[in-house]
DNA sequence: GGTTAGCACTCGACGATTGAGAGTGCTAAC
DNA sequence: GTTAGCACTCTCAATCGTCGAGTGCTAACC
């Protein structure tokens, strides 16, 4: 039958029922579309509307005499077009409030997590994969108070790792800098783990100053370790509160316990490597994530993909705005990263 | 009346009571202590006994036929006792848990927080005051790649903070470093303040690197900010969830925006100077607080008192272990930041 | 054919009612 | 001073009826 099929208007209808339900949370009814969006149209008219929504799959009935309540087909039905018509609304705001000077990749990664969740007000998850191979390009103690110094090593992408250590008081500050210039020469360019290795090759020449060699040892080790794993940070995750949803303390702890675990995170957050992915409901593949949407943007650094930002929410979510604020502050980390 | 003084008996009665309140969260009937605690005293003599107890104000009963609760001044008796008896239940776990090798005081502090809150499994909360008169010890640039240089200023405390500037790219790590000494010289011993003043006069010396000095005087403006404000760090905020207390949402959301809001929480924390304090309820001068318990214990930096860790959680809250918790995580605190 | 008014029907939300259970206070006996 | 017994109180959970929102269907209308 023709009714069967979408048409402009019950494209226009599904959409209204959409928007008023990521309103207000609760079922809608015949009548408020009537009133509220198609004026011209009488409730019993989109009644007739509405119950050919529900046989294509779009709309849900809670029970026979409620309102309905979209489905996951329209919330992806919403969202494709959201994706394909490609007019992400501009959303400067967000990317105005993510501008503040940070010291290194992973302060940057924190608090990109942080505007995105002050700015949608939902739990927001950043993603940096792993980078294998990271070789070293300077090496350097800083002179300290009372016997210490603080190394630090650079490597070639620009990450920034630095640990206190303890040194031989009498070390100054041109003393520490000739032993910094000395590693940097013989250690620049190699990886993490080689520098591990080559330590041992060297504490017999630095004689009693083992402990500088066992500081830098430790450190890339960490270094080598931190980078060998993904990275994840996770921002408001106490949002999710402020939603009815969750409005049963039990859900709201099991959502949280979730997040908690970065296993389960990572795998609610290894999405293909496109510029948005939009997955919702059971299209998260986690049974414990069923009624929520995850909504990711990649971000690079130079060319190549890097990792994700993205929020986590109720599938009644405004997913336009979502979007659009995730692809601002991906937008200014891939810039903040790609210098 | 003699009975309505305290004695042996009632005391053990109340303790019996408030450790099962403290356990259950649910008010405590006379036949459990008469079957739990007091196994050779009858529930009626019990009953006589919590009559006593609840006119000396020690009990209350939520309704007429509920059991007793202890009132704010049974869980003030029982911490007194707690705290005059000195004997604190030692706690090598807390301590050993928090034992990781962190970068500098704010990640000490941090790094607290969390250990605190996940050994409790209370919200935790670290606190430290504003440090004035910052000194200069170390300024120092170490090279990065691409025109980049990770300036780092160390203090005479041993605060580190740094960030990255752009230089001149044919400036090479010698060439940082001869600049590094100059500054080192000229800077050291300065507080943050006059190092802001006076860069102005050193940008002609400069020359075209009029960038680096820039970077200081943002990199020094910023760390004067910081430590002119106290600083204050909440650690495993969503805790309180696990509590049927707050088993209502509405209360959780107050509860946690309290924690967002540093003012209203550094008023929650600002306690007299002393070792230890527990607050309970009322006590805490804050309306929004007021079915909450604030624990706090003092560290200390040199000989000098310097901070607080504490713990906010409901006003039934195991004291004894949340007070040593504290206290291992408080000397070690202590303990990491004096040397 | 599409649109609309009208109406019967369904089902959840909410308030009142009721019974069961927990716990008390009091009295009288030990 | 302690305890058994009992009447009493009050909460909690379940039950029941009412109300209202919203639907589907039919018949009339344009």
């Amino acid at each position: 039958m023709a009714s069967h099929e979408m048409d402009a208007r019950k494209e226009r209808i599904l959409r209204a029922i959409i928007d008023d339900y990521i309103q207000t949370a609760m079922p809608v009814g015949s009548r408020t579309i009537s009133r509220k969006y198609e004026t011209s149209l009488s409730s019993a008219t989109i009644r007739n509307e509405m119950s050919d929504l529900e046989e294509l799959g779009y709309l849900a009935q809670p029970h026979v005499s409620a309102g309905r309540v979209p489905s996951m087909k329209a919330y992806r039905l919403y969202v494709d077009e959201l994706l394909g018509g490609g007019a992400l609304p501009q959303n400067p705001a967000a990317r105005e409030y993510f501008s503040q000077r940070v010291r290194q990749v992973e302060d940057v990664i924190t608090s990109a997590a942080q505007a995105i969740s002050e700015f949608t007000r939902y739990t927001a998850v950043v993603m940096m994969p792993k980078q294998l191979e990271l070789r070293v390009s300077t090496l350097q103690l800083v002179p300290m108070p009372r016997g210490a110094a603080l190394l630090v090593i650079v490597t070639d992408t620009g990450a920034i790792r630095d640990t206190v250590i303890h040194v031989s008081e009498n070390l100054d500050g041109d003393a520490l800098y000739a032993i910094s210039r000395m590693l940097t020469e013989r250690l620049q360019g190699r990886t993490l783990q080689e520098v591990q290795e080559m330590l041992g090759a060297y504490s017999r020449q630095m004689g009693g100053d083992a402990q500088v060699l066992q500081g830098i040892a430790e450190l890339a080790a960490r270094m080598a370790r931190q980078s060998a794993t993904d990275t994840v940070t996770v921002g408001g995750s106490h949002n999710i509160l402020n939603y009815p949803e969750y409005s049963d303390v039990e859900k709201a702890r099991a959502f949280l316990s979730v997040l908690e675990e970065k296993e389960k995170l990572m795998a609610l957050l290894s999405v293909p490597d496109e510029a948005f992915t939009v997955r919702i409901g059971p299209e998260t593949g986690m049974p414990e994530m069923a009624d929520c949407s995850v909504v990711t943007a990649s971000y690079q650094v130079g060319r190549v993909h890097h990792g994700f930002v993205g929020v986590i929410g109720p599938t009644r979510m405004p997913y336009g705005s979502v979007l659009s604020a995730l692809s601002a502050i991906g937008g200014a980390l891939s810039e903040m990263l790609s210098e």
